[in-house]
DNA sequence: GGGTGTGAAGGGATTCACAGCA
DNA sequence: TGCTGTGAATCCCTTCACACCC
């Protein structure tokens, strides 16, 4: 009821989804429970670290047992608002905007994208059973409870920003190669391969600077 | 000489690429200086953030001027072995892997993919002008310089790694749907849509019960 | 016993505050 | 004066240690 109840920390929330997809794979899997120090393994994250995060959503293991994995699943579709509906747009049909339109990955797991949009008249139409709209055509064709944009784009990118949050848009997972600002209240989530590989090089070599003592 | 010369910590490593970026990004508009505040704003990091950053690599600034553009891109190459002739291979040519091909964000920033692999006879031959060989010839196409592979594939995941590894493979940036597990001294850094979407939902929703009090 | 939940300790990273230099 | 570089303080997160419950 008010604003000091839980106060999930950052890195916490962050570490959700890795738990999610794990539990996801174990009920697959016909597994009913699991302990901390098994799912430690799996997620390769600290078993303290994992009974720690989980309480901050509720007292969800049974001491001498473990975790009941329909159980935590469920806990995190009610109290994470996880429902695996979310309707998401994307923001430019270009070949990356493509691929992920035609991504493996999604499935339902989050959701799914319902509509994209795009700049250029000759990408319009349907593409893997998804409607690209003209980028004019936002407001008109964008579901009114939609939060959730990907933006696939290389040209404009702070304008049609703004003209998604303007839009109502208050999530954006942001693949574009520019820096992007926000206001606050919308959430950026940035993806980014090349600064992916470069983070890569990086420790690469800060590790083999320290080797050679 | 010694181990404990620098020790750069790590958020400050994953921040090297976000400076890289935006210092490249004013090189080309011709800006010659920058100061620690205005970068700030570029990249969205506090001033004193980036100054203790920076200070990790050498005294690079001028006190009451500010950090020379050009030196600063100087020394990015030389000290963190920026490159951008890194050899890149790509395993898994499907949509993916394809859509990476012919991503436009690599133009020699960080170095370029110089062939791919994949199991599937019929994926084989030249895309994008990068040749596709198939798995089992790794050992024999693999440049003896290259580090890191980008990983797109869905199957056999956690066996194609461990044969990466075999091969000389020490980073992975990987694209895949599972939880793979590395050895010690090899670096991996994952790249999950989904995960990236369901963080964004679930800090929207913690943000939204926050809100109401 | 065996594993969870959590106060307390420890470790990193960010931010403050200011000394020092152009 | 203006901005950098950095000791010191603070904040946040992880890990330890153990009480508690099945």
């Amino acid at each position: 009821m008010n604003g000091k109840k839980k106060m999930v920390p950052k890195a916490t929330l962050q570490r959700y989804p890795i738990y999610l997809k794990a539990l996801r794979k174990l009920d697959q899997k016909g597994e009913d429970k699991i302990m901390s120090k098994d799912l430690a393994e799996l997620v390769d994250i600290e078993p303290t670290t994992i009974r720690r995060d989980f309480s901050f959503i509720g007292t969800l293991g049974r001491q001498g047992y473990g975790y009941d994995v329909k159980t935590l699943l469920e806990v995190f579709s009610n109290e994470l608002g996880m429902v695996a509906e979310e309707k998401i747009i994307l923001v430019g049909a270009g070949n990356l905007g493509r691929a992920l339109l035609k991504y493996n990955g999604w499935d339902h797991v989050v959701g799914e994208i319902v509509c994209a949009f795009d700049i250029s008249v000759d990408r319009l139409g349907v593409r893997f059973d998804v409607p690209v709209y003209h980028m004019d055509d936002l407001e008109k064709y964008k579901p009114e409870e939609c939060r959730v944009a990907i933006l696939a784009i290389s040209k404009d990118v702070q304008e049609t920003v703004d003209r998604l949050i303007e839009a109502g848009i208050t999530g954006i997972v942001d693949f574009t190669q520019e820096h992007i600002q926000v206001p606050k209240g919308v959430l950026l989530r940035h993806v980014d391969v090349v600064s992916a590989i470069q983070e890569i090089i990086f420790e690469a070599n800060a590790m083999s600077a320290d080797v050679e003592k």
